[in-house]
RNA sequence: GGUUCCGUAGCUCAGUUGGAUAGAGCAACAGCCUUCUAAGCUGUGGGUCAUUGGUUCGAAUCCAAUCGGGAUCACCA
């Protein structure tokens, strides 16, 4: 069914071609507003653009339009116009008719566009180190948007390319040869991403001192990185990876399955999953073939070092190399490779990848090289691009120890949930377990709901005062309004299955509210369509707020009549059904008691 | 330097297919719990929408220039 805005702009429409069939006056020409608070009206039809094609002057044209509106249409009411603008209010008595149909699963998927096959590439991790507060917008964002593209009536599959080899793999390899005497994360009680990402640290430690070591010893700066022995084994070990040595392979297997048990902990208490996951050891060959096949087309060419290029000047880009002239390919050729491989297997119409805007040029490139070289779905890839997250104090440093861990993070969300509740004394009649769950269902979910909440395209800063807040525009904000809708319900005696007869006389908090609520399907819709979670976050807000306002004013266990009550019964259970709805999607989840 | 993105209240962000007096949250201040959960509600103060010019009935939104900031332009991934 169309959004009341939607059959606004249509029935507008209509009323433009009765009365003046020679404007030919488009549906889409039509701009439907909210009417602000201070005039009468519930929507706006902005009259300007036609004001001088009718040579009407707008008073004339508003009340024409809006006697026709409301004599064809018992959907509208009362209308006025001011200066231009023609407000139009929605008959109560419609609404009755919108309560008694409410559906929201059948609202929601109601879209006329044909379903599509979308992959949606999200998380991506490397095997060297655990996952950062990056990770975390990244994975959250590639939830929520599988999640909204799946509901508005699409086939999503989730993937995950790990990157589990490479140089930075090799350099915690040989840390741990070197300085790990055989310690594994059971014997050190650390969780395996952690235990392989100390040895990281502890390479880039041993390494800068040999590189300082040889510098004093009068090297240039320059040569001693290369000339540093730590660095000269990790090379000799990424040759004998790709020569596939038993003790380096076995090694290598071994380390990535502790990394993998880890991430595994941290997937599951931040809800990630996937359908399918790549591994680049298996994908970082692909992609040789369709380098020859483009040589063979044309589309590349080669240098005389026999290096490969594409040449994107036309297309306002630069040279772009995709075979280095030992023959080996670089991370762009697997890309390309690997997006083949995903079409032969999904046969997709459009594949997402969630990836951070500073790759932004990367996934032109790739999108362009596979377009040129005629890779099936090539029109379909579509960078998902992020802003990078920063802190107050900028930009995460490893060197300095600012990055943030996903891992520290959550548990000090969940943390800081528990303090609060406790100093709130919101325990009681809550068991232990059920406690730490509510704590986790809080935590986490302020933590998905402040990184969900900016749009995807901005970079976004981070503030850890600013994200513990559980105040305000908040995750636990609206979960707290759904708290207070069950405990409401239930002691109110609601009954889920009666009938709505009597919406006349709606008071404004009523009237407010159902005018948001009618809005979520549009706003899930536009959500899809622009790839925007923070759509959603802004609009269940937005509700819970206008909830709490109606909340105030009409109490239901003191209804003025027993009409009344069932009709604030069946607002506050569509306002939790839709908070639900909305807060599942962006992976949220919601208590029915805080 | 080339390409590209951004600049809105003290802070974090909405608002941009051009529409009414630019909105929230946080922070500050003042109220509201004998009544359905006060993690709430109500109110007050707070703005040269970076700057300048242009397009027009109308510009935070479009165009140009300037200033300031980010990203990227690897035979790294």
């Amino acid at each position: 069914m169309k959004s009341i805005a939607a059959q606004l702009k249509t029935d507008a429409a209509a009323a433009f071609n009765a009365l003046y069939p020679d404007a030919q006056v488009k549906e889409q020409d039509i701009l439907v507003n909210e009417t602000k608070p201070e005039f009468k009206g519930d929507y706006t039809i902005v009259l300007f653009p036609f004001v001088k094609a009718l040579r009407l002057n707008p008073a004339a044209l508003g009340d024409a339009i809006g006697n026709y509106l409301v004599q064809n249409n018992d959907r509208y009411t009362h209308h006025e116009t001011v200066a231009g603008f023609l407000n139009i209010a929605i008959n109560d008595t419609y609404w009755s008719q919108y309560l008694n149909q409410f559906n929201l699963d059948l609202a929601v998927k109601s879209g006329e566009h044909t379903p599509k096959k979308i992959m949606v590439e999200y998380s991506s991790p490397n095997t060297n180190k655990p996952l950062h507060l990056g990770h975390l917008r990244n994975n959250f964002l590639g939830v929520a948007i599988a999640n909204i593209l799946a509901e508005t009536g699409n086939e999503v599959s989730k993937t995950c390319v790990v990157n589990d080899r490479g140089v930075h793999i090799c350099k915690s390899m040989i840390a741990w040869q070197m300085f790990g005497n055989g310690a594994t994360p059971e014997s050190t009680s650390t969780k395996g991403d952690h235990f392989v990402g100390e040895y990281y640290v502890k390479f880039n430690d041993a390494y800068k001192a040999e590189v300082a070591e040889l510098v004093a010893n009068g090297m240039e700066a320059a040569k001693a990185e290369q000339e540093a022995p730590i660095m000269k084994a990790t090379q000799q070990m990424l040759v004998d990876w790709e020569a596939g040595k038993p003790e380096v392979m076995a090694l290598w297997n071994t380390m990535n399955s502790w990394v993998y048990s880890g991430f595994d902990i941290t997937y599951k208490a931040i809800g990630s999953s996937f359908d399918k996951t790549y591994y680049e050891s298996n994908t970082y060959l692909l992609g040789k073939d369709l380098v020859e096949a483009g040589l063979a087309k044309g589309v590349f060419y080669q240098k005389e070092d026999g290096s490969v290029w594409i040449d994107l000047t036309e297309d306002g880009l630069d040279e772009k190399l995709v075979r280095r002239k030992d023959g080996t390919s670089v991370y762009i050729t697997q890309d390309i490779g690997l997006a083949a491989e995903k079409q032969k297997e999904f046969n997709l119409d459009e594949s997402i990848y969630v990836v951070g805007d500073e790759q932004n040029y990367h996934f032109k490139v790739l999108k362009l090289i596979c377009q040129k070289l005629g890779v099936p779905g090539a029109d379909g890839i579509f960078h998902l691009s992020y802003g990078m997250v920063e802190l107050p104090s900028g930009k995460m440093k490893s060197r300095e120890g600012t990055v943030v861990d996903a891992d520290d993070l959550v548990a000090e969300m969940v943390r800081l949930a528990g303090e609060q509740t406790e100093a709130a004394g919101k325990t009681e009649g809550f068991s232990e377990a059920e406690l730490q769950q509510l704590y986790e269902t809080i935590g986490v979910g302020a933590l998905k709901f402040y990184l969900l909440r900016v749009d995807p395209k901005k970079k976004m800063i981070f503030d850890p005062k600013e994200s513990i807040d559980l105040h305000g525009f908040t995750a636990t904000f609206i979960q707290y309004a759904h708290a207070r809708i069950c405990s409401l319900l239930t002691k109110t005696g609601y009954v889920n299955n009666e009938i709505v007869i009597d919406t006349k006389d709606l008071l404004e908090p009523e009237k407010q509210l159902l005018i948001i609520q009618e809005q979520y399907p549009g706003t899930l819709a536009q959500a899809a369509l622009e790839y925007n979670p923070s759509a959603l976050c802004n609009y269940t807000f937005k509700l819970a707020q206008q909830f709490n306002t109606f909340f105030e004013q009409c109490s239901i266990a003191k209804a003025e009549s027993p009409e009344k009550k069932l009709l604030r019964q069946v607002l506050a259970d569509h306002t939790a059904k839709i908070i639900r709805h909305s807060m599942n999607l962006l992976g949220i989840k919601v208590p029915n008691k805080m």
